[in-house]
DNA sequence: ATCCTTCGTTGGAACGGTCCAATTAGTATG
DNA sequence: CATACTAATTGGACCGTTCCAACGAAGGAT
């Protein structure tokens, strides 16, 4: 439809002046007389004259865009990540231009060419599957930074995330402050955030003196796998479960209850992430929450900062996650050994 | 960092050819000699060269990007249908751009306006908020498809969603085919997707003979809405609740609980979208399920289809929705009146 | 009147691609 | 061996901006 937009020559034209006086006019430079202003706005404004920022990126060679990874936008705590990303970028004039993961690394790394290509001057990588030389290989042309994981450091390019191993420890402490010591972990497979979180139980546990009842069960982070990675852990006639993520605990809850025990009165059970559908009455789950929107304006306030100083060294942030008591936890109950 | 990015004259000096060869390579046309594509293709991958998007889009006067814009990234319905979106478009070579509507009507009006300054061909509308004559305006003079509503048909414009009032109906007929007859709707509040929810529950009542059981109690979207107007409708004793959308429904399943009435036995609740977290199995909703990834790839394949042929008659999809039985519906019990 | 300044304005050269018309190389035909 | 084609290659214009160097007009100072 439409034939063919109006371009500032039109502008320049209606207006009876040259088209570099458009162009400083509507960019609004002080050195344009008063008059021709008005004159130029009224002229853009009667064709209905929109900047093409195509042209404007070619001629200028900044893009003002930042591109944004998120490996799978079904998982709550990505879509509340990236609103935080969002608000952030936007305050700052630029554009965000999403692509997301999906199934294999290697669409992965397609998508990231895609933003290339549209000259994103910066990227966000919100939890992703990149082979580490790939990422290095990345961060080494265009500031990267990315968010809930942070082991890889590289030139180029930051990391912003939760102290996963403190948040884990947490979570332990208030199990045990509740008398747990039949404190069983249900780890959400193998990858960083995991371990990490595993890491931090059995420190905590081993802390408190705990150390002969670490029992990590193999799960994952959705619901399907916590409830069968419960079922598992029952074996062990726990008192609490401690969850790597919140999905996955909801439905180890399920597990617990169809096991004919009731959730906290039997066993108690903890998350991590602190998505929003947690604290929904029905739900009500205690759980180490992350601050996500946060985390998201984080990473956008790091890489329009490395996007204006492009050689700043290679930087961890790590916010702290805080202990939120639902309804999913409380006191030990002693029962027949 | 990087000093400046290789562009198609360094290739094409690199492999002793003319830069529209290059062109013409890079491409893939069949007028290219065996042997210049080699040489070409190796001195392209040797320098690290990526086409600049922006440069193309300016000359070909083509973005080959569809614009996105989204109501809230919080509710999932929204998440799922973009995923939808996003796998189609993808598949026909095309990019999205994405943007929040966020907070209120004139930013989302706003955030259009950088999309199309980005020279989206099209844009796709999941839920907003735009008065009807921005809409007209803007479908006038570029591709628009709106995802989740109906109410509105322009020139230039489609429109892809479930039918409501159907979806509604068959949400009552499943409550009447189980004995019940005091059967609520918790009212999604003044929009329009939320009236038509209301208009197929009139109807269906009316239909199965129960007009005299009518009762619309004024609600909302959210957990916290759904908890307090469940609340209300239990001064009408009613043994169902028929909620606008799932989010509710979930606010209202506890709001039952905790008037220490339980789920289905003594009152049957039943949703309708069918977001994937009513299928975990601590939650366990029934639902009138929407086929949200299905809507989104619609309405991605209408707008490409609009876009190369802009003059087709605007058009609405209405995909069926589905019941979806499961644990929080059940027979209805007599109860003293 | 002449020379400086300052202010407002302007033409034209980028930016990095695509694509068309023109040119050259290569091959087959008579 | 000239001729006619076809295949392969190339220069240059163009897409819509920005920005720089240059320019004219209008005062102000000498």
């Amino acid at each position: 439809m439409s034939t063919t937009r109006p371009t500032i020559r039109d502008v320049a034209s209606r207006a009876g002046m040259s088209k570099s006086l458009v162009s400083l006019a509507l960019s609004g430079s002080p050195k344009v007389s008063e008059k021709s202003r008005v004159r130029i706005e009224q002229a853009a404004a009667e064709l209905g004259y929109r900047p093409n920022a195509a042209a404007r990126s070619l001629s200028v060679r900044r893009s003002r865009t930042i591109g944004v990874l998120i490996l799978d936008l079904h998982n709550p705590v990505f879509a509340e990540i990236l609103d935080g990303v969002h608000t952030e970028v936007r305050q700052h004039g630029f554009s965000t231009m999403l692509v997301t993961g999906g199934e294999s690394p290697s669409l992965e790394q397609a998508e990231i060419e895609t933003l290339r290509e549209f000259q994103v001057e910066g990227l966000i990588l919100i939890s992703h599957r990149l082979p580490t030389d790939v990422l290095r290989t990345i961060a080494a042309d265009v500031p990267t930074v990315v968010v809930t994981r942070d082991d890889i450091v590289a030139p180029g390019m930051d990391s912003v995330s939760n102290d996963d191993v403190a948040g884990a420890q947490l979570a332990v402490e208030h199990l045990v402050g509740l008398g747990h010591t039949r404190i069983v972990y249900l780890s959400g497979g193998d990858n960083p955030v995991s371990h990490l979180r595993a890491a931090g139980y059995s420190a905590a546990m081993t802390a408190h003196g705990l150390g002969d009842h670490i029992r990590v069960v193999p799960g994952g982070l959705t619901d399907a796998t916590g409830y069968r990675a419960a079922e598992a852990a029952l074996e062990f006639e726990p008192t609490a479960l401690f969850v790597a993520n919140d999905i996955a605990a909801i439905g180890a809850i399920a597990a617990v209850e169809n096991a004919g025990l009731r959730v906290p009165e039997d066993v108690s059970v903890i998350g991590y992430d602190g998505i929003s559908l947690g604290a929904l009455r029905r739900v009500n789950l205690t759980t180490i929450g992350q601050p996500l929107a946060e985390l998201g304006r984080q990473a956008a306030e790091r890489i329009l900062h490395r996007i204006s100083h492009p050689d700043t060294p290679p930087h961890r942030d790590h916010l702290v996650a805080d202990l939120m008591v639902r309804g999913t936890t409380g006191p030990a109950v002693i029962r027949p050994n």
